[in-house]
DNA sequence: CACATTTATGCAATATTATTGCAAGACTTG
DNA sequence: CAAGTCTTGCAATAATATTGCATAAATGTG
């Protein structure tokens, strides 16, 4: 479905889709009209989700990150999901997963700064709230943050 | 330093980042060429740091996503630089995090299927990494999962 | 509060960039 | 090999971004 040249575009605009579609054309060896129609291409078939801008946490007032792992009281889907959809509706909740392990939900968040964090903890763990644990990680170092897929040339 | 409407311009390009100057300028209630110095401002200021292209993850050959916690063997600073070296270096890690707590280490983990997780846990994970525990979770659902960095309007 | 200075705004003109019709070439399939 | 399908690049066109400029708003100063 996809061959050489797509995946060159594709990775190009994982990293960098603010260059021109002439650039970019330059960059995998096709005309501009061309390039474009593959961009296009791409979009529709979905490959291309969307376009998005990317801020400077720090700037944006959320030099702050942090990652907790939650168990709940019990382990039914009902309970589950009842949780994710509290934890979602909290502003500082950038990802929320449901996984395996000993774990039943993952968030990571990215937090103004410390008290945030405790308000936070208030609405998300307070008694009556179907926790048992929870542990909170504050990143200390980012040594990677891609939203790129890997994607083999 | 930001104003409403520039939070307003933010909000929207970390949503949408392909809409037209013009689409733009309509929404947020200012002239074209208003609208566009002030995007350009927010970029010339390190607001925006890019814009890139979200593709989506299961088209692109890796629909599964896993959450690892690593504990070292000995929790010093050398050693876990070496750590993270080695996992930034694995294309399947797009997230590598250095926090606090009982885990040392935090890495997000695109998949193409469980055959690659069972080979990155080879290398990262053998005898003699200097990895004393680690926990896999699987991502069964994901609830949210957002670039955008919460602005208040 | 009045004034000067700076900054932001919208309009209109201009420059860039994206898009499409078209003919030629490449590839596929029977 | 021939008919069909798809891809390509060029050139024309359409859409969009960018800039000069005059005006208006905001900000600082005495």
């Amino acid at each position: 479905m996809l061959d050489k040249i797509d995946r060159k575009i594709l990775n190009l605009m994982q990293r960098d889709a603010g260059r021109t579609n002439a650039q970019m054309a330059d960059e995998v060896g096709l005309s501009p009209s061309t390039c474009l129609r593959r961009v296009r291409r791409l979009q529709r078939g979905g490959f291309i989700d969307r376009i998005i801008a990317i801020l400077d946490p720090a700037r944006a007032g959320r030099g702050l990150k942090a990652i907790v792992t939650v168990e709940l009281d019990r382990h039914g889907a009902h309970e589950q999901r009842r949780f994710l959809e509290l934890a979602c509706a909290q502003t500082a909740v950038v990802q929320a997963y449901a996984v395996t392990g000993q774990t039943d939900v993952v968030l990571m968040l990215r937090l103004r700064d410390m008290e945030e964090l405790d308000q936070l903890c208030e609405r998300l763990f307070r008694e009556g709230s179907g926790v048992a644990r929870f542990f909170t990680m504050m990143v200390i170092r980012t040594a990677r943050e891609e939203t790129a897929i890997p994607l083999e040339v």
